[in-house]
DNA sequence: GTCTATAATAGGATAGAC
DNA sequence: GTCTATCCTATTATAGAC
């Protein structure tokens, strides 16, 4: 029994070295893409020895997209635990939202890949639900967060769904853009300087929009 | 010589069933994940006749995403000419940009699709030049635009370019996101009430932001 | 838990008849 | 311009030895 859940385990195994090697490939070129004698060149396994981890590439694919979202609901609970009033804990959030997919540049490809691939999913691995479950429950939370601003007054009034998919669209889909994004900035939208530009972007679009006060 | 460019021509060249198929099931399924056997079938044409008229499946994939670029900045242009201050402008082109996108539901698939797709394409097809050609002059365009209106005094000082991602973020994001985007919503955002949702509060957000008035 | 060997199928692309 | 036939390689997945 080595080591089951402590963080400074340094054993890594065969399992997690293929989740991280599948998230590489799978962020850069995809589902359908990505062969899986190629994934187990780079792991250092043979292509047999895969299909004693993941049933089937189908599953291994969800297991990589449900665990990134796992991972990031567990920052969104901590983000939003850390109290203040609505505003203050959104953009906290989306902050911590902006940084976690900065500091691991497979997130933001993975997850936008997933809304497109999931056709090639089944629909039913454990994986697969495990992912839908994290999805709902964070829409649940930043929804509830809009609704409580507006209630208190600290929001106009929006339409909290479409809502969420703009703020979707407005840090994850920078970080998920690629050659577009960094042609389009000019610049590695990785590189910290432009990290914390988009952070101070999406914050002033939230208290300001885009027009200037004077002219309103 | 059959009615070479004509909007009224009924015929419609192989050529043109190709793209319009192609689109469709790279628009569904994405690049890697679509064989020329399933296009060739559902063109009613062999697999063989297909490479008479692209030389690859690259070139193929290439010319779809092109074709989409092309009327997109066709519109753009027609939106832009029809004159007003920066905002009525731009206001005016982000409605129907998303009218576009609204009314050619593969339209934003292909496109966010060829953002992460773009490692498959050896980079230096006529095809994809012209399709970098157009979005290169898109981004000029409505930067153009932002720049203007901030000399006026009308838009806060953004950073321009990291705001071109935002605008890209809650146009295409939310019509190419598929099943994810449905659920969040509740509904079909093709429906003609969620697009008039949709640009109303795109609108609003470039007006307001999201924090109410008094608060500030 | 990893391996070799293999099955069964599909991939993109070309040659050449018509 | 479309077809059939073919090439070569890659695909996911399984069986069974070690």
């Amino acid at each position: 029994m080595p080591a089951p859940s402590s963080v400074a385990a340094a054993e890594q195994t065969s399992r997690d070295k293929i989740l991280d090697a599948a998230e590489g490939l799978f962020a850069k070129r995809g589902y359908a893409a990505i062969g899986l004698r190629e994934l187990a060149e780079v792991v250092g396994l043979g292509k047999s020895s895969l299909f004693h981890h993941f049933r089937t590439k189908a599953q291994l694919y969800a297991a990589v997209t449900a665990r990134i979202l796992v991972r990031i609901e567990a920052r969104l609970v901590r983000s939003l635990a850390a109290g203040g009033d609505p505003l203050v804990r959104l953009e906290r959030w989306l902050d911590d939202l902006v940084d976690l997919l900065a500091e691991n540049p497979t997130y933001a490809r993975v997850l936008l890949r997933s809304l497109f691939e999931d056709d090639d999913l089944p629909g039913d691995l454990p994986e697969e639900i495990e992912g839908r479950r994290a999805i709902g429950d964070m829409m649940a939370a930043v929804g509830g967060l809009l609704r409580e601003g507006m209630g208190a007054g600290l929001f106009r009034a929006v339409h909290v769904n479409h809502f969420l998919l703009t703020l979707v669209g407005v840090t994850v889909f920078p970080f998920a853009s690629g050659e577009f994004g960094a042609e389009v900035l000019g610049k590695d939208l990785f590189d910290p300087t432009e990290v914390r530009r988009r952070k101070r972007e999406v914050r002033a679009l939230l208290r300001s929009g885009l027009v200037a006060r004077a002219s309103r």
